[in-house]
DNA sequence: TGTACATCAGTGAACGCGCGTTCACTGATGTAC
DNA sequence: TGTACATCAGTGAACGCGCGTTCACTGATGTAC
């Protein structure tokens, strides 16, 4: 257990990015809920005893790595959007910005695995897809009853946006004071109309 | 262990679904990383052993609350949105299916716990929630720095909607196939550019 | 309608396995003089 | 520049706790004749 007055050798500092590194690895390939302090001292390379030496338990690893990720992020988009000119077009705006939020996500994710991975198996998570892909389904053939012009394909699309937009919104609501989610509500009614107008 | 043929009593289907709502409590109560079978047995007021009886193990107890919680929302969406009237304004379609999902989900906090939960404690979650904030609130000013009629309020709103909706299609793109995985990418720039139009 | 027997329902103490963490120890590196 | 000593880095076997699951058992309910 690490004192608070530990003089990090540069050695020291090496290894707890290693450490950080095979947590990542770890959970990329197992996901979180089945990580083990052992595989990640095994996957860095040290015995398991290392591990305390540079932090006090399982959940501080877990922290050091998010933290690393959130830093890195945070510092990211900040440049990214301090740097953004007001006359270029939405469409050219949206369409970087998407993309590299897209490239950003699949060079980490362990990230993704880490803080919107399901909790429970994947028999659950199959489960909740089950019923999305139907949801997603019914909402598309309710738009073409709608407006019937539109094609099979892209109703789906729509129904497919829609629903992972109101499921997004959500737990936003969840945690917001009872005006703010007032607030949220409205404004996800406003982006969907926007939407599907 | 049930063998394949238990003429289950009244009774036994009775106390699966007490079991059931007892996992729903515990769940809502405490999460479900925290979920134990004692805890659930002791909240179902019978043994450990009880449960056994009638579902194989852990697992089986929460498919369970998962198939019940799935097949209501499937069976309610369903027949709500095969009732809606083509003739109806998009607005106000909009507005009643978005205040339905708001109270469908208020009457059941289990089942967000359960599938969308974070796996990782609360220490994680709140430094995402942290990055997030920070996120949005970068996101406003620019918006505003492109229109400055905006209010500040209203840009933060965009802002977290933008942010939700980019997260929310992120774990679409990760396991659709390729060429799905290009159009949903395209169709969030569609959505965000018509709502930030 | 009553009796015998199989099966279902239920108990709660105990077991055992996995995994986070510790502990006693050895080696490596820095620092003081 | 060398020597002594503190501190850091590292090991891996063992420990202990929590929790899912079992087990031997008792009671309740249904069914066959």
């Amino acid at each position: 257990m690490p004192e608070r007055t530990v003089r990090r050798q540069a050695r020291g500092l090496k290894r707890m990015a290693e450490i950080l590194d095979a947590a990542e690895a770890v959970v990329s390939e197992v996901g979180y809920p089945d990580l083990t302090t052992n595989q990640v001292a095994a996957r860095a390379g040290m015995s398991p005893g290392s591990l305390y030496q540079f932090f006090r338990n399982k959940e501080e690893i877990l922290d050091g790595l998010v933290a690393r990720y959130t830093d890195e992020r945070q510092e990211f988009w900040a440049a990214r959007l301090a740097a953004v000119t007001p006359d270029v077009p939405l469409e050219v705006l949206v369409g970087q910005l998407v993309d590299e939020s897209v490239a950003f996500k699949s060079a980490s994710p362990a990230y993704w695995s880490l803080l919107y991975g399901t909790a429970t198996g994947d028999r659950l998570a199959a489960a909740s897809q089950r019923l999305h892909d139907d949801l997603a389904r019914r909402i598309a053939a309710m738009l073409r009853r709608r407006s019937p012009g539109v094609s099979e394909e892209r109703a789906r699309l729509a129904g497919t946006m829609t629903l992972a937009t109101v499921k997004a919104v959500m737990p936003l609501i969840a945690t917001a004071s009872p005006e703010h989610a007032a607030e949220l509500v409205n404004e996800l009614k406003v982006l969907l109309v926007r939407y599907l107008a």
